[in-house]
DNA sequence: CGTTCATGGAGAAACGTATCTCCGGCCTCC
DNA sequence: GGAGGCCGGAGATACGTTTCTCCATGAACG
């Protein structure tokens, strides 16, 4: 009563704009302070029930919403996280055609919502400058190659930053990735064990995490086991390419009796390769493939295939970021942790913890000599010859 | 000099906390007051150009960045719209796993960056009330169903909308729609025109408007020509009910010769049916599909589909609610229009201008009597009877 | 009967920006 | 020589919360 001519005061001297209902109007309604309001809505403060659900109810009957711009303001928290991708640069969302950003994404906004976060596919960089226009709680980046200004300028101003693949060299506050290493060294050895004696390498010549741990993986395995190593690198950005590639391995006059590809096309890619130069797959090739497609659970023959389980990487990497968030206040490194207590441990100082995640290796017909059904298919004919 | 310690003063007696730099320490530390730093950053006010290169350059110097909570109060914008789809309800993305869904957010976001905005995911509804933390300009909604509460919630606080797919009874701002009627239509022709006698329906048992709009047509043409509807209802939601679906059609006495299924799978889950039924594609059975996928590109025999261009319409809607963002501040209903002049059309009252996009028929061996190679299958009998 | 607590709540200070209003000075023009 | 017009910029206010601080009231307790 007594508050509500103060508190409208400001707003009855301003126009009569029929505007929505703000906290102070709430307050005037209900004949208590402002503070009773916040505290009755949020829950929190020593406010009898009667009163909670009083304000609740003239909060709800003016169709009041409380302003997101002014807690955010407030609190500096604004619940949004960004998700971007450095490495490809330039070119916005050629990335999230690859089924492995499309689905890791899919599985990040679906776990920030789960904690009442949401997030937001920013580019690396664009004309408009977003990155600035929006307050962000923190940010998942994928990949982010070695001293990446982003992410320095980002973790510099205290937004906390996790990045999916280990991070070359840039200040992250935790990372997730595949172990490629074991995923590479696992495939070697399933192909091996089908009689492969000479594996080649399908790969990129990009510098991203993958790529370079999985060609390192797969050089050092040729280095154990007395192998040449035999292998194509091509820029992964363009789908042309790849098809040239694949012909080019299999061209090759050391021409690899198994070939591994680190890219979703390359099996279908191998395979027409393949079937021009009259080789039989599993019989005269065996096949393996990364993808997260499953189109070649139906190619014939169907392909074996590496799984980096995107969906389980986007879901870590959201909860070790929010966990971040919640835990501690980045900026000055002050444990708030008043409402969030740290329900994970939280990094000290030193090297950013890292998290490594197991992939899966969908084995099917292309890697195997021993096909469990017995066709009847005459040998066929050499190629296009 | 003056205005600095006059600025700085409540910041100096507060701690000495090494935070962020603000608007104000690069007022003092230019010499200038916040009004310039304001106007110098953004381009705006009567500022000598010596001036606003030395305040820039401070700035850069600090390492200022304007808070995007700040700046999202005073102007009451934040750059972000909302994306969701209500129709599917509880279960959050299940809907992205529909190809059309995962494109058309893609496009979407996509162009909202392209002009400056971001694009925020969100699910109908959630635990933590996600909707009331974001500040949000504008939100696409895909699909509402009739008297959507979200988004009549979202009209009545001013909030754009924009709806992919006709609203049935929602205010919104404007809508965008394929051409369902023309699109069955035209498939129906199509298929008339390969030899079908009989077309049947595979549809689904929800009221969203693309199943309802498709239906109808069916229905309405099957009216006009004189043909029994012959057609079998699934939910959608369910990937199992599609296959016995598909089932039930080609099980039926009255079975058809040609069947168009709505949903993405009904081309592999008729394809299967109709081999167990030991009818040919396309000789005994005609096969149309709406999907967005190409994997019926290379099935076999390669599967006609329409597509429903979601990119097109991502793009569309996206605009088409930065326009009504940029163009009237749609509370009052006052043009501000200092920054933003109206560039297209502004609804005034009436129903809210809607925009059909035409949809693609990829026409492929399923539906086409005739193929390109001469086949050496015998003329089939007329019909079943 | 005086002191301490717990309860219920009010006041006011931020959060950091954009922008409206206004002011002094200088030039120009009659 | 005075009056207006333009230039460059300062002051102050408002955006709508959250939250820190503090006060009044009564009850409990010695």
């Amino acid at each position: 009563m007594t508050a509500a001519a103060n508190q409208n005061g400001r707003r009855a001297t301003a126009s009569r704009r029929l505007e929505r209902a703000g906290i102070r109007d709430v307050a005037a309604a209900a004949g208590v302070s402002i503070t009773t309001v916040s505290d009755a809505l949020n829950g929190k403060g020593r406010l009898p029930d009667e009163t909670r659900s009083r304000v609740r109810e003239v909060a709800e009957r003016l169709g009041y919403r409380p302003s997101a711009a002014a807690r955010t303001l407030r609190t500096g928290r604004s619940g949004l996280i960004g998700l971007t991708v450095t490495t490809y640069g330039e070119e916005p969302f050629t990335f999230t055609e690859f089924a492995y950003f499309a689905e890791m994404a899919r599985a990040a906004t679906s776990a920030a919502l789960g904690r009442g976060y949401a997030l937001v596919v920013l580019p690396a960089s664009s004309r408009h400058d977003v990155w600035s226009n929006i307050a962000l709680d923190g940010t998942v980046v994928i990949d982010p190659p070695d001293q990446d200004p982003l992410v320095t300028e980002l973790y510099r101003s205290g937004v906390p930053v996790v990045s999916d693949g280990k991070p070359g060299n840039c200040p992250v506050t935790a990372w997730v990735d595949n172990d490629h290493e074991a995923a590479v060294l696992n495939i070697l050895e399933h192909l091996s064990e089908a009689g492969a004696r000479r594996i080649g390498l399908l790969t990129g010549t990009s510098t991203d995490t993958y790529t370079r741990l999985s060609t390192e993986a797969y050089l050092a395995w040729c280095d154990r086991v007395g192998q040449e190593p035999v292998y194509e690198a091509y820029p992964a950005h363009d789908p042309a390419a790849g098809a040239v590639a694949a012909d080019r391995l299999l061209a090759r006059p050391d021409r690899p009796d198994a070939v591994y590809g680190l890219f979703d096309p390359n099996g279908t890619d191998l395979l027409a390769a393949a079937r021009r130069y009259g080789l039989r797959v599993p019989d005269d090739l065996l096949l393996v493939c990364c993808s997260e497609s499953d189109v070649y659970a139906n190619t014939e023959p169907p392909i074996t295939t590496l799984s980096l389980k995107p969906r389980r990487i986007g879901t870590t990497v959201v909860n070790l970021l929010i966990d971040a968030i919640e835990g501690v206040d980045a900026g000055t490194g002050t444990a708030t942790g008043r409402l969030f207590p740290p329900r994970y441990r939280t990094a000290g100082t030193g090297p950013p913890p890292g998290t490594l995640m197991p992939t899966e290796l969908l084995v099917r017909a292309s890697s195997q000599r021993r096909t469990p059904r017995t066709t009847v298919s005459p040998p066929r004919a050499p190629g296009e010859g």
